[in-house]
DNA sequence: GACCTTGGTTTATCTTGTGAATTAAGATAT
DNA sequence: ATATCTTAATTCACAAGATAAACCAAGGTC
């Protein structure tokens, strides 16, 4: 609507309703007067919207408050255990799948290993087959199916719900929201895997109490989630916040993406595992061993105190609070999230990472600026959870389960 | 609207009034038909919506169009010449005013020193007091006044024109907007003078062309705005683009806001004239004196192959392409433009920067991204002339026309 | 001159939000 | 016990916008 689009009477109905919704679910329980004052609706509006939110058991009433000096107020809720949801997170490996209600409750989950399938059809496929075989499974948990979320890496545009892009799968701008709409017949939203995770730290997670946030996600690749008053900062390429190949060192090790130094060169999984192996042979005394070196495994060391891991951990914090400290500086954000297998050094990565970003940003921008652990670690299908509550709570969704 | 705000009539019609507007601006010479086409709107409303903008002179009839088979469509334009309003930029030490058109244009230009007015008081009687002035001195210019724009370095809350901070000033929280509203009973419009600027190229410069571009602003501070799909990147804090403190050398020159290395030590007008001369006063051969040296000087002697002046300016270039490359690979934009005193020494600066951002940002990200010179280099007012039109493109000032 | 095509308007209808009046249900004062 | 005041919520008549469908306008084509 503000995108240079235009307004009809559906679209009122929808963000009105949505507005109404949002109030109930954010501040309930409420009453009707207070939603009204709130949301600036007149009185009259917000008893014919809540009306129509109560038949279709999106919202409820519960007890009656206490009289102020006259009628008692009836409190308003949203229902979160009436209806229910898929959520899929498409890996590079692997396929997670869990059904959730809208309290963000995982009910069941499932995985797929997608070994040996190397082309999107085949991927997409086992996709549609594992989600129709999570609901026929659980018949007993599903009252009413309202939509799926799929978030995969690559680059997504989330308001057609088209793939244009994943990592080592070749693919065209595949209408991803659209097949799975008309194959399920259910509303559909896909995302970008980091970006929807960082959207659920703000729903559901460390961030919020914040507006402005950024989630860094350190895996094999480094990406970032930046959420700006309340949004997922998306340009028109939708590759905001692609951290990775930021160039930490001049003269570092050679990326895959053929230049030098990048971020995740050094500060990778693989690339922690890389540089340790190394140290240890060189002969670096250490507690750890050169065989099957796991991330896992440093980081438990870092905590315990051994000096080649504390080194490499401290290291990694270096370099991710120079890249930090340069996004505060751009973004004056709120909070700062990480997640990732490293974070489990927490002892050693964290206050070299604030280190850092005071050295290197803003006082006024660092002060008072918590850098702390994403509350989502692996739980992988939370990134599809967000998108449902999004588009519940900016009426897209809302709308369209009202007219189921 | 989207921002958890509601809808009524009112809007509606706003909003779609600003739709129809915007495609006559952009595409006109256009008839209503293709209007309705481009808008989604129904003929009927096109119709209703074109005959109010008419009354209002905001758009015209121009020449019919050849015929396609039937009968002849009836071109639409905006009208640029009807309405007129003042801008001025508010800087630390100079008040530039100028009276313009809807096309842009400056009609008349004005200027008032500020030295000497050390408080907010003094700077906004000034400000009043010029306004008025011009106002007043230029009535045969003047068809219709429609509103005042005011941009100032500090940070501003476009929504509400409250000045929340200006340096050397000491303020809390100025309602400028307000204030300026109640006085000339006009539509008053604030914000921020880089992130205005950024508008302006977007709207009337070099990146028209494009949805997400990136403005790099050097004078005495180092600025930037960013674009995102048509908007102004703004966090809560409006921060968002304030560069020039990210860490460019670890061991750098202290800055006055505590750390060191900051970009601004290095690339502000100021510290490529400090090095220069210090590089002097050791006896390097330049055609550079020693005395009175100014940012001119030194970009014509690099622009002309003085060695000491092209090894600043290519320092410089690289400082800067280093955060260039940054918020490439962060932003993905699709221009970045360039605007300060130190452009002029383009021969040497452009190429320097665009060897550090090839080396230092992701392949796809720097292929066919233009890094160029802004169009306005020094017109203080065009900040404000962008601020106008978002607001009659957005409809918030279409409006406020109509109902005048 | 009949018919087709394209552009633009009129009209009746539908839907929304809203203010004002009204009902509901409590507290408080007499 | 009654009247009165407060606060909560609803009802109802109305205004305003968008729109589909019918219609008018003005050109071309056969």
């Amino acid at each position: 609507m503000t995108d240079g689009q235009i307004a009809n009477i559906d679209l009122v109905k929808q963000v009105n309703a949505a507005a109404v919704y949002r109030i109930i679910d954010l501040q309930g329980p409420i009453s009707r007067v207070k939603v009204a004052e709130i949301s600036q609706l007149a009185p009259a509006s917000v008893t014919k919207i809540t009306r129509q939110l109560l038949e279709h058991d999106l919202i409820r009433e519960e007890a009656l408050q206490e009289s102020t000096g006259g009628r008692r107020a009836i409190s308003l809720m949203t229902v979160r255990d009436r209806f229910q949801f898929v959520s899929c997170r498409l890996g590079r490996r692997t396929l997670y799948l869990a059904l959730c209600d809208l309290a963000g409750r995982e009910l069941v989950q499932m995985r797929r290993e997608l070994v040996g399938q190397s082309t999107i059809d085949e991927v997409l496929a086992t996709l549609i087959a594992t989600i129709a075989e999570l609901i026929s499974n659980n018949p007993r948990k599903i009252r009413k199916l309202i939509g799926l979320a799929v978030t995969l890496p690559g680059l997504v545009n989330p308001e057609s719900g088209e793939v244009l892009y994943m990592p080592t799968l070749t693919l065209n701008k595949v209408p991803l929201a659209q097949l799975l709409e008309t194959h399920f017949a259910l509303p559909c939203y896909v995302g970008n895997d980091t970006r929807s995770l960082a959207l659920a730290e703000h729903f559901f997670g460390a961030s919020q109490d914040t507006q402005d946030a950024i989630l860094i996600t350190i895996h094999n690749g480094v990406g970032s989630g930046i959420i700006s008053k309340g949004r997922v900062l998306l340009g028109q390429n939708r590759n905001v916040g692609e951290i990775g190949h930021i160039q930490v060192e001049r003269f570092g090790r050679r990326c895959h993406c053929g230049n030098f130094g990048c971020l995740e060169t050094i500060v990778s999984n693989a690339a922690i595992v890389e540089r340790s192996q190394e140290l240890l042979a060189r002969g670096h005394a250490s507690s750890l061993s050169s065989a099957p070196l796991t991330i896992e495994q440093i980081c438990r060391a870092a905590n315990a105190g051994d000096a080649l891991a504390c080194q490499i951990i401290q290291e990694t914090g270096e370099y991710l609070g120079r890249t930090i400290a340069i996004m505060v500086n751009l973004f004056n954000p709120e909070k700062i999230l990480l997640a990732g297998e490293v974070v489990e050094a927490d002892k050693i990565l964290f206050p070299a990472i604030r280190r850092c970003v005071e050295q290197q940003s803003l006082p006024s921008f660092h002060q008072n600026l918590p850098i702390e652990r994403a509350y989502f670690q692996g739980q992988h299908t939370m990134g599809g959870v967000a998108l449902i509550k999004r588009a519940l709570l900016e009426g897209d969704l809302l709308q369209r389960i009202m007219e189921m």
